[in-house]
RNA sequence: GGGGUUGUAGCUUAGCAUGGUUUGAGCACCCGGCUGAUAACCGGGAGGUCACCGGUUCAAAUCCGGUCAGCCCCA
């Protein structure tokens, strides 16, 4: 076999396949960026020293990453490559993974089936905590997946985790410190508590679980001492309670009534009587809260007796008459304000029910239920007792566990709380520090959440979390451990594993009395663990004696304002003195394609995965970055296949245009040549004013507008530069004047890429690397910096101004149905401002008429008529109205300028003024007028016609007919052609004037006409043209 | 009940902080055009009570007050 080898010549810019489906290429580039360490590259280099801290809110890996996640990945990923290419050191450029918490654990109880927490002791916790920690990373590998095919570029490797020895000693150091400033503190409270995961929880957990309850609503009488027949009336939705009343609560500050209905007597609000009795009730006297304030009652249930001190009525800010009676059941056991009441009378507190929810007291009929399932019982025999006005179901919205779905209760507890509440303004002058996107989270949302923050209650009675590293005695001391250095010194006992159990096993003598000192057997909130991110992945201050802070940039969606932005803020606060961030974004859901919330439970969950795919890296990028980013948007198939028509079709057909013409020239771009001509001077002024937009818009984290100014960018470079100035590349010889155009159109192009790269990253590169042959990636560039010799608004403006002129024009013809390709005699501008010679050229062959000037208005060839408008006149005028109107509306009257003009004019003795008269503007005959209002702009095209103008627009349908059909035999730009065309006398005319012409348009070598002829028949206009088109052999 | 936010064409939206031509776009629809980028592209048309009511002002989509509706958060 012999094979032949040609030396052909390089072609330097490779063409490409213009409609190459965009998750090819992502593929393509990502085997790229790897096989080429590129990802590497980019993350251990920086163009320059200006410091940018970044900080990765840690997801948990035991759930698919969903489009939401890819939603938050695509908005950091954006902005730390912008700030790489504009010359940034960005620190912290790693992931980082939330490995405890109840969601983990819940997971872990389905798996293995469990019900309550003995099954778990039973079972093991060092079992139970192993299987949470390998179930954590269960969809590691598709996290890891989704960030390499989304173009997510962090350190991965180095990426912090939660559950690291590392970073509880961290934590361990944070929370000694806080315990010797007394913000860290055990105490005896009412928390939020699921009494399934058996448990408390904090308020921003809190905060996520509200949801719609059926519950009882009912109205119950408490019988007032020495009276058979008179009640207080206290509304509550929570019957299970009122075994537990020990008080009924009333304010001072409000008027009272007793009230007579249906022979008893009813002590309630004022405001509420009609809302209770209607007409019947009859008010027996007023009194405010301060003279019930004292008033005793007897028990409602005597079950459990009553304490000493209990069955008063007490005063209480709290106490409204919004819900209710204005008379407030109190159950101090089961509630906050309750409590507060309980403490304040020094009473003891009755509480039949145990940490697992249910009544445990063997005095109840209902012991041993659930608390929520004992409400029915409850209402039946306080209604056999006749102690229930009223009772009815409501639908009210009510805290449940945000994990499993158990109905909350406020329960009793001891448990160690942050003192957050003491700290409010500190938390809000370091909130003020901070740029919030969208900035009204600042003083709303956010701000508002800090003005009431709550005591943080921080420890969690589970297994798999950090643990709480306080020792305790029996003599009450309590030793905070900060370190496991600290540790080693009161005992070598120490375990590889710092999770529980084995940190249990861990006790040692109290120094101070030498008793037995034993771990209090608590873990922390996982969210303590997210919020200490700032200094705790960085092993401080164990290893780093230094974190900058605040952080740059973080964002993730807007659930996290009261998460993780909370946490950080609270922890750097108190810990650091300072802001955790100095810019935060906080973006909006993905809703699916009806506008729906996502959830798992109506299983419209998109995956991030399953939706790059579809699209590819590139489109769903730039769809996520489309729009304001905390305004929720539905996922919108058109709009992304559009995205990827305008922005990579249109790209994509700009550099074939021209890697085509430059290969053929042997050009090579060696930089910007200074351009002289009018719309080499007019693209780069729109280049570099849309950098400084661009630029502008990104450092202020506004993906968006950056976006949409290239976007137009690019529309203006493809539709408006590259139509127009192609037939300058198609010049027989390269010459200065094609080589300026060449690196304008190379530097646009170049600049487009580059400010495009941080947004798309992985077209750009495909299609950098083919502008630069040489570089590695568009992504260890830099970002293209604003000339601002080239900006020429005046220009700018001016080709706006050309094209509303060729528009308008076009809009002529359309109407007086004349096609693009027949030229006009004459078209005439009348504007206040003019284009010079250089643009009108331009626009010239597009406008297609044998004459084109701008006239002054005298000599418009246009009438302005006026009119009378006799509704408004007719008052003023009165009976000279018809002899005004002739004179003013005759033909030719000199009064239409003047009025056009907007000034009065006086017709018989009547000042006319401008408001009475309507001017109508016609053009002459034979002209046909168009206007643009945008600029005060009247266009006109003279509609006669001569046969030479028919000529030539009858040779150019010709020339585009054979173009079709060489398009048609698939001929080569430089294949030579023979044309017979057949047709009737005139079309003979034609060709013998413009033969010339259509053979070199359409590189014909011969060109005849047959009377009857074969060959493609053509309708032009009526006329029937037959063409034969035979290629040439060629030589070889 | 309180706080926040949104309401502009069938759909997606720009403009609103700083009031000033007839509220701009894109998609879809209808009509037309172009053709050495071509499974690309361009133009035109129709479509709006700028949610509603009131106020301030010479002038309000824009500022102020209220109402309604959606969404989010809180209680």
């Amino acid at each position: 076999m012999f094979v032949l080898l040609f030396k052909m010549p390089a072609n330097l810019y490779e063409q490409i396949e213009t409609n190459r489906n965009l998750k090819a290429i992502g593929d393509e580039v990502l085997e790229y960026w790897k096989q080429a360490g590129i990802i590497q590259k980019s993350l251990s280099t920086s163009l320059g020293d200006r410091p940018f801290t970044f900080l990765e809110g840690p997801p948990t890996a035991n759930g698919r990453p969903h489009v939401g996640h890819a939603l938050t990945r695509t908005v950091k990923d954006s902005v730390l490559r912008y700030r790489y290419m504009t010359g940034h050191r960005i620190n912290r450029r790693n992931g980082g993974w939330d490995c405890h918490g109840l969601p983990v654990e819940i997971e872990a109880e389905k798996h293995f089936g469990f019900k309550i927490k003995k099954e778990i002791e039973d079972f093991g916790i060092d079992k139970f905590n192993e299987y949470c920690r390998e179930s954590i990373f269960r969809y590691i590998d598709e996290w890891m997946e989704t960030d390499d095919r989304l173009g997510y570029w962090v350190d991965q490797e180095n990426a912090y985790v939660t559950m690291r020895n590392d970073f509880m000693e961290s934590e361990w150091w944070a929370l000694k410190k806080m315990f010797q400033e007394k913000m860290l503190v055990r105490d005896y409270k009412i928390v939020p508590y699921c009494p399934r995961c058996e448990t408390s929880l904090s308020s921003h957990e809190l905060s996520q679980g509200y949801d719609n309850a059926k519950d009882p609503s009912v109205y119950v009488k408490f019988r007032e001492d020495g009276f058979e027949n008179r009640y207080f009336l206290a509304w509550t939705t929570t019957p299970w309670t009122l075994p537990a009343n020990q008080f009924l609560a009333v304010n001072e500050k409000i008027e009272y009534a007793l009230v007579e209905y249906k022979g008893e007597e009813y002590y309630v609000a004022r405001p509420v009587i009609d809302k209770l009795f209607g007409k019947e009730g009859k008010i027996v006297s007023l009194l405010s809260g301060k003279d019930l304030v004292g008033k005793r009652y007897q028990q409602l249930m005597s079950f459990i007796p009553a304490p000493r001190g209990s069955l008063k009525v007490v005063g209480g800010d709290h106490v409204t008459v919004e819900d209710g009676t204005g008379i407030v059941h109190t159950s101090p056991a089961f509630g906050a304000d309750d409590f507060e009441i309980g403490k304040m009378y020094g009473v003891q507190i009755i509480n039949p029910i145990n940490q697992s929810g249910r009544f445990d007291d063997s005095r109840l009929p209902w012991n041993g239920k659930f608390f929520k399932e004992a409400d029915t019982e409850i209402l039946i025999w306080l209604k056999k007792n006749n102690l229930v006005f009223k009772s009815e179901r409501i639908t009210h919205t009510y805290p449940f566990c945000y994990r499993c779905g158990t109905p909350l209760i406020y329960y009793p507890l001891q448990a160690w709380f942050i003192r957050v509440s003491s700290i409010r303004e500190k938390l809000l002058a370091n909130n003020a520090k901070i740029n919030w996107y969208p900035d009204h989270l600042k003083d709303g949302r956010f701000g508002n959440f800090l003005t009431e923050a709550k005591d943080w209650a921080l420890s969690r009675n589970r297994y798999w979390g950090t643990p709480l590293p306080v020792w305790t005695c029996q003599s009450g001391h309590m030793l905070a451990i900060g370190s496991l250095e600290e540790l080693r010194k009161h005992t070598d006992k120490i375990p590889d594993d710092l999770h529980r159990p084995f940190i249990d096993a861990v006790k040692f003598s109290c120094p101070e009395c030498g008793n037995l000192m034993v771990r209090e057997p608590y873990v922390i909130d996982t969210w303590f663990d997210s919020g200490s991110a700032t200094y705790a992945a960085l092993h401080y201050p164990m290893e780093t004696s230094e974190i900058a802070l605040p952080i740059s940039f973080i964002t993730e969606a807007i659930d996290q304002t009261r998460g993780w932005f909370y946490t950080l803020h609270v922890l750097s606060s108190i810990l650091f003195n300072t802001n955790a961030y100095q810019n935060v974004l906080s973006m909006d859901f993905i809703l699916d394609e009806q506008g729906r919330k996502m959830s798992k439970s109506k299983g419209n969950s998109v995956y991030a995965m399953d939706f790059i795919s579809e699209f590819g890296p590139d489109p769903a990028r730039l769809f996520f970055l489309t729009g304001v980013p905390w305004r929720s948007k539905a996922i919108d198939r058109k709009l992304i296949s559009e995205i990827t028509r305008k922005v990579f079709g249109t790209l994509s057909n700009v550099y074939s245009f021209f890697s085509s013409n430059a290969n053929l020239d042997g050009y090579r771009f060696e930089g910007l040549i200074k351009p002289s001509n009018i719309l080499d001077r007019w693209i780069v002024s729109r280049v570099n004013s849309t950098i400084r937009k661009a630029r502008e818009a990104m450092d202020d984290y506004a993906m968006h507008n950056a976006l949409r100014s290239i976007e137009d960018l690019i529309e203006d470079l493809s539709n408006f530069y590259l139509r127009l100035s192609r037939r300058r590349f198609w010049a027989d010889n390269l010459d200065r004047k094609k080589e300026e155009a060449y690196s304008v159109l190379f530097y646009s192009l170049d600049a487009v890429t580059r400010m495009l790269a941080p947004l798309a990253p992985f077209y750009t590169d495909y299609l950098f690397r083919k502008l630069h042959p040489e570089s590695e990636s568009v992504h260890l560039e830099r970002y293209p910096d604003v000339l601002m010799d080239y900006i020429d608004s005046d220009l700018e403006q001016e080709v706006a101004y050309s094209v509303s002129i060729l528009e308008t024009a076009r809009r002529i013809r359309q109407e007086n149905s004349i096609k693009g390709r027949k030229p006009v005699t004459q078209i005439l501008v009348s504007s206040t401002r003019k284009l010079g010679q250089e643009l009108l050229d331009i626009i010239s062959p597009e406008l297609n008429a044998r004459e084109i000037r701008f006239v002054e208005g005298s000599s418009l060839p246009m009438k302005r008529r006026v009119r009378l408008l006799t509704k408004s006149a007719a008052p003023l005028l009165r009976s000279d109205l018809q002899k005004v109107k002739e004179a003013i509306e005759s033909e030719g009257s000199a009064y239409a300028d003047e009025l056009s003009a907007g000034r009065s004019v006086v017709v018989h003795g009547h000042r006319i003024s401008p408001e009475l008269v309507e001017i109508v503007e016609e053009p002459l005959e034979g002209y046909a007028m168009g206007s643009d209002s945008k600029y005060d702009l009247r266009v006109f095209m003279n509609l006669a016609s001569d046969d030479e103008l028919e000529a030539e627009g009858m040779a150019r349908e010709i020339i585009r007919r054979i173009q079709v059909m060489r398009k048609e035999l698939n001929l080569q730009y430089d294949d030579s052609i023979g044309v017979v065309i057949s047709g009737d006398d005139s079309l003979q005319k034609v060709i013998e004037k413009h033969g010339k012409w259509i053979m070199s348009e359409t590189l014909a070598t011969r060109l005849d006409f047959s009377e009857n002829g074969d060959g493609k028949k053509w309708d032009i206009d009526g006329e029937s043209v037959t063409i034969n088109v035979v290629p040439e052999e060629k030589v070889r």
